[in-house]
DNA sequence: TATTGTTATACTCTATAACTATA
DNA sequence: TATAGTTATAGAGTATAACAATA
């Protein structure tokens, strides 16, 4: 052990903690570069795999996004009432609603995704590129564990 | 750009993202290893602090937490509760309240501590130390940013 | 005027449980 | 029996605005 590392706080060892920190910034950021109306993270995140998988279902866009069902449900509709996109019927499964955005929807997607490219270009100017590719790496693989959790 | 980059879907290369999935991965883990009568991350996190600056105040304590004061009498009226801390008054000024961990408190926060420690220890066991230490040196540099954001 | 602790309040995000209609 | 979408509800966690006491 190092005399820097000895004396960092306890706390500050934690990847939990840091984990907290670094995300209440981001989407602090995130807020306050896209604006008031513009679309919530998990609303964007949403809209991108609609557009990327056409036809989704709600079940299968809930496990992507690592949500539940029914917390998709508002999501979806305020998407649908903004006219980005639109439930559809699928022939032999009346159960499913196939998620489609509409062309409007892909725009808007597109526009959003500039915008938040932008805000993660500006707040993380302080990171390198490989700085940030190792950071999204690492991030992965924790998300890798999802499914190998306690309890 | 190379083939691998090109095909990974673009909100898979957001920091936003990533930092999400993670966050609710390792905060989901912390919560079944830790049991229902844990202290919660907030308010392990505040006792950590309280025993590492003992007689700091509700406000130092909160600008260091990074929340709102008035968020912080919950986690402070739950720490004496559980009689972890005492607010103490100060001489020489009314308005303040030294927060001032108990014996028990001090007993408490290692504990928790070590658990804390081991439940990361063991989700996160698919990164080396190195690459533990890289993120959260790269968590730690966002965190920094935290005053300099837009809006 | 400014600061400390506090209350009231609201908002966002998430989860659980139960329901319906289909399969 | 199981699945898709939905509703109702509750629980964290956070923020803002206002207040009394004190500086």
């Amino acid at each position: 052990m190092t005399d820097r590392s000895r004396n960092v706080p306890t706390l500050e060892r934690l990847v939990g903690y840091n984990l907290k920190r670094a995300y209440m910034v981001v989407q602090g950021d995130y807020r306050a570069a896209l604006g008031d109306g513009a679309l919530a993270p998990r609303v964007f995140s949403a809209l991108t795999l609609v557009v990327e998988f056409p036809q989704i279902s709600q079940s299968d866009l809930a496990r992507r996004l690592g949500i539940e069902r029914s917390g998709l449900v508002a999501i979806v509709g305020e998407l649908e009432e903004r006219g980005l996109l639109e439930r559809a019927d699928v022939p032999g499964d009346k159960r499913v609603q196939a998620l489609v955005a509409t062309p409007e929807g892909t725009r808007a997607c597109n526009d959003a995704m500039a915008r938040v490219q932008a805000h993660e270009d500006r707040l993380l100017g302080m990171l390198t590129e490989a700085e940030r590719a190792t950071l999204i790496a690492l991030l992965a693989k924790i998300r890798q564990a999802e499914d190998v959790q306690a309890g």
